[in-house]
DNA sequence: ATATTGTACAACATATATGTTGTATTTGTC
DNA sequence: GACAAATACAACATATATGTTGTACAATAT
């Protein structure tokens, strides 16, 4: 098979402007999704295991596992046990232009 | 009465440094709270009143009320939805000394 | 004083996050 | 392939956030 470029951006909007409830659900869970998107990284530039950081932050690692796949929204109590664990913090920034 | 002089933050230490149990609490909500405050410091800024702002994120009032005041940890989805309206953006940052 | 607005409180139902246990699947290493 | 570690999935119980309605309380303005 031959390579097809597709510009992936394109082609989310493409479709989310044919689909206004998609659309309205994507723009709720992007802030959401890029959060959690970013704590993924986190523990992993720590070198921590779902197991470890579980551990530390005293959840289990189900509940990591269900976090960082975006199956249960975290309170904010878990998250910042986390952050807490990982030595980060939260902080509120302006948002800028997309 | 004449004026007393005190160090919150010491005074707080003092406490906090004769029960290892309430330690714990404190160290375990201090970044949650930070986060809450920041949120309704944020909403006042933008003249905004629990109403307004649980119109415009689809919540109740009662909700908004129980965030701001620590009567509930909010899910990261309710959060994201609040800084939506807000216009702000979630951060991690690497944590600084106290 | 009355009215209005903003916020807090209370009780109960529902939705969802977390706890718990067990297991399956993936990933990497030998 | 065999093995171990890491991660994902599944089912169920419990804890807690949110929905909902009603109301109380506080502050402000008329």
């Amino acid at each position: 098979m031959p390579f097809v470029e597709i510009d992936v951006n394109q082609t989310i909007n493409d479709i989310l402007d044919s689909d206004a409830e998609l659309k309205q659900m994507w723009n709720e869970s992007r802030t959401e999704y890029a959060v959690l998107g970013e704590l993924v990284k986190l523990r992993k530039a720590q070198g921590l295991s779902q197991v470890e950081l579980a551990e530390k932050t005293g959840n289990k690692q189900q509940v990591i596992s269900r976090i960082e796949n975006k199956e249960n929204s975290p309170t904010l109590k878990t998250l910042c046990g986390i952050l807490d664990v990982l030595n980060y913090d939260i902080q509120f920034v302006p948002r800028v232009q997309v």
